[in-house]
DNA sequence: TCAAGGACCTAATACGTATTAGTGAAACCC
DNA sequence: GGGTTTCACTAATACGTATTAGGTCCTTGA
C-alpha cells in the first residue's frame, strides 16, 4: 500500500494533495478537506472513515497548501507596512523603530503575519507610478505610516472599502487613524515651563509641514496662552537662519526657556543642541530646554551633561498595537471604538528644565 | 462609461478581478492576462485592443491578487522572511538588526515585498506545530534566520523543492546560505594576539551550541596552533560557573588575553566585561580582550574605558543583502555563484589589545 | 476560387482547497 | 408499507489567474 502509493507519484516528487488521500482513502476530495479541517460536517462523517483519512495524510505526509487555502478562503491572515520610506531604516536608534515593533508584536500575538510593502513603495517611487500603492490590496489590510504620504491613491481605497489605517493623525475626514495626543502634551510642557517660573520661551519646530509638528505648534500656543504669555514671535523654524545666531537673539531679548520638537530627523533638537555647546550654555543652569516627542529611551542627553530631556514621551509602542487593533476591527467589519484615536503621552521629568537664573519680571 | 462601471459594482465593494476588466473592455479573461502580463502573445493583439484593457484596468484600480497569481503560476514578488524569533526584538541595539535593515534594503531595491511570517511562526510554537513552516509558501521563497532552527520542516520544503536560503552557516548538506567567515576571522584575531606578544590565551564561548559558535571556535583554536600555541585548556563556555573565580584563575595562569565571542545575546561578552570590571582591571592595560563578532557601531565600549573592542565586525548588512540576492537567484532556477557563500568579516583594530604587561615567557 | 497563412482573439483547463446543495440508502414511525 | 428522518457522503462550484490549443475571419498568392 505504502510502496504503491509512493510509487505512484510522478518523479517530479509532486507533494501530496487532498485528492491523492482522497484516493488512497477511497473517499472524495470534498470528504478529505470537511474531515482535515475539523469541521461540524467533518466530525460528523463515520469514525472509521475519519481514520481512514487521517492515516492516508500522515501516510503521505500531507501538509495543505497555504496558498490554495486563502484562495479558497477570502482572508488570508497578513496585514500589510507601507511606510513611503525605508521600514529598517540604517540610523539603529531611529525613532519610528518602536512604532515597528509594537505592530509586530500585536500582529504576531494575534496570528496575523506582516507585509512589508518596501519593494512595492520603491518601485512606486521610481515609476512615479502613484498607483502603484494599490498593491497593497494582497493584504487583508493595510497600515499606513510616515510624516509624508500620497493622498490620492489612499482616497481611492477608501473609496473601495478597503480596511486601512494611518499611525499618525490625518486632517483628511474619515481616515481612520491611531496618533498621539501632541496638543495636550505640548501644551502641558508649556505650562510646566510656566510653572517653574518661565515667561518669556520659544518654540522652535522643524520647517517641513506635517500633521504631528502643526499638532505640537498648537499646543505649545495654547499652552502660552493659557499661561498669560504673549504668543507673538513664539514660533521659530528651523529654516530661520543661522541658529547661533537665533540663540544669541533669544537670549538678549531674555528668553529664559526654549521648547524644542523632535522628530524623525531629529534636525531641529540636534542644531540647536549644537548651537548652545558652542554658546558655551548649560542646561538648565543657563537655559530650560524641553523637548516635544521624544521616544522613550532611544535618544538623547541633553548637551552640557548627561541630564535626560524634559518633555514628553510618544507611546510609539503602544500606538503600534493599538493601529493593528483597530485595523483588525476594520477587517471585521466592527470598530469596537472610534476609528480615530490620539493616545496620551507620557510627560516626562527629566532634567533640563528648572527655574530660570534671574528670575527677571516679565517685560 | 464610467459611471456606469462603477456604480455596475455590487455594494460588497469587490475588488476587480479579470473579468471585470473582461467585461468593461469587451474582451476575454484570458486576452486581459495576456495583455496585462505583457507576454509576448499579450503584445502581439491589436494595440487598440490593448489600450482599451489598459485603460478599463486603470479606471477599475485592478490589482493582481498575488495568491491566484502564485496558484495559477509561480511568481509572487513576495519574499519571505521567517525569524524563529521576534523580528523587530526589543532591544532595539539588537545585534541581527543590521541583517533585517539589508534584507529590506535589497528586497526594496529588487522590486520584491517582504512577508514577515512572525504571526505563523508565533501560532506554530503556541500550537507546537513544526508543519506550520509551511507557510512561507506563499512567497515565492524564504529566508531563514535564527541560531536554532527546527530542521525537519525545513528539510521537507528542500525536498519539495521551494526556495530558501538561511543567513547563517549550516551544517547540513546541500542547503543554501550566506554566512560569515567565522573560522578564518577568528584565527585571525588569534594571530594578531600573538603578533602582539601573547602566548598565554583564552576563548570563552557561549554554552549553547550553534554553527556560528562551532566556526568560532574552529578558528580560534587554528589560529593558536599556527601560532604554536597549546590548545589545551584553550576553550572555555560561559556555563563552566562563576566568571569571577575563571578570571582569577586565568590570571593566576599567567593569561594575559582573553578572546570572547560576541553573539546575539551578548551574554559571553557582557559576563566577563562585568567581571574584567568587578576585578578592577582594565583593558588593554591589564588584560587583552579581543571580541569574534561586534555588529558595526551597534554594541559597546570595553570595561573600563571608552575604547572600542578589537576583533572583527560581521558583515550583518552584506549577509542580508547577498542573501536576497541568492535567493533571487534560486527563485529564477539560475545560481549565478555559489549556494554556500561565507562572507569576509572586516578585522576592527580597536583599543583592548596591545602587547602584554609582562611580556613573559612562555612555558 | 481555393488553400495557405497570418492576425486576433477565445474556450477550456489547471492550480489545490473550501463549501454548499444535494443524493442514495438505511432507519425509524405509526 | 408509505412517508419522514437521519446518516454518510459526494458532486459541483467558487476562488482569480496563467497558459495552451485552437477558432474565426481576413488577406494573399496561384
Amino acid at each position: 500500500m505504502t510502496d504503491a502509493s509512493r510509487t505512484e507519484r510522478p518523479a517530479g516528487r509532486r507533494r501530496p494533495r487532498q485528492s491523492d488521500i482522497a484516493r488512497v482513502a477511497g473517499v472524495s476530495q470534498a470528504a478529505v478537506s470537511l474531515i482535515l479541517r475539523g469541521t461540524p460536517s467533518g466530525m460528523a462523517l463515520a469514525k472509521e472513515t475519519r481514520q481512514r483519512v487521517l492515516d492516508a495524510a500522515e501516510e503521505l505526509g500531507y501538509v495543505p497548501d497555504p496558498v490554495a487555502t486563502r484562495l479558497a478562503s477570502a482572508r488570508n491572515a497578513m496585514l500589510g507596512l507601507y511606510t513611503f520610506s525605508t521600514t529598517f531604516p540604517t540610523d539603529v536608534a531611529h525613532s519610528y523603530y518602536p512604532i515597528l515593533a509594537g505592530v509586530e508584536e500585536e500582529a504576531g500575538a494575534q496570528g496575523q503575519d506582516l507585509i512589508l510593502f518596501t519593494g512595492s513603495a520603491r518601485a512606486a517611487a521610481r515609476a512615479d507610478d502613484p498607483a502603484a500603492v494599490r498593491r497593497v490590496r494582497v493584504a487583508d489590510g493595510c497600515l499606513f505610516f510616515g510624516r509624508h504620504v500620497p493622498e490620492e491613491p489612499i482616497r481611492r481605497l477608501a473609496e473601495d472599502g478597503f480596511p486601512f489605517v494611518y499611525i499618525g493623525r490625518r486632517d483628511e475626514p474619515g481616515i481612520p487613524y491611531v496618533g498621539a495626543d501632541y496638543v495636550s502634551a505640548s501644551a502641558d510642557v508649556v505650562a510646566r515651563l510656566a510653572a517653574a517660573g518661565h515667561r518669556e520661551l520659544r518654540y522652535l519646530r522643524e520647517h517641513d509641514q506635517a500633521p504631528a509638528s502643526d499638532d505640537r505648534q498648537e499646543g505649545v500656543l495654547r499652552g502660552a496662552r493659557a499661561a498669560g504669555m504673549d504668543t507673538a514671535g513664539l514660533v521659530a523654524r528651523t529654516d530661520g537662519g543661522d541658529l547661533d545666531t537665533l540663540l544669541r537673539r533669544w537670549l538678549d531679548e531674555g528668553v529664559t526657556g526654549v521648547v524644542v520638537e523632535q522628530t524623525d530627523t531629529g534636525a531641529a533638537l540636534a542644531g540647536l543642541g549644537a548651537a548652545v555647546d558652542r554658546a558655551g550654555l548649560r542646561c538648565p543652569q543657563d537655559l530650560s530646554l524641553a523637548v516635544l516627542g521624544a521616544a522613550t529611551g532611544t535618544r538623547g542627553r541633553a548637551p552640557g551633561g548627561g541630564a535626560a530631556f524634559s518633555g514628553f514621551d510618544v507611546p510609539m509602542r503602544e500606538m503600534g498595537r493599538d493601529a493593528v487593533r483597530l485595523l483588525l476591527e476594520l477587517i471585521a467589519g466592527a470598530p469596537g471604538g472610534a476609528t480615530r484615536r490620539l493616545l496620551p503621552c507620557e510627560p516626562v521629568e527629566g532634567g533640563t528644565v528648572a527655574a530660570p537664573r534671574s528670575a527677571k519680571k516679565n517685560t
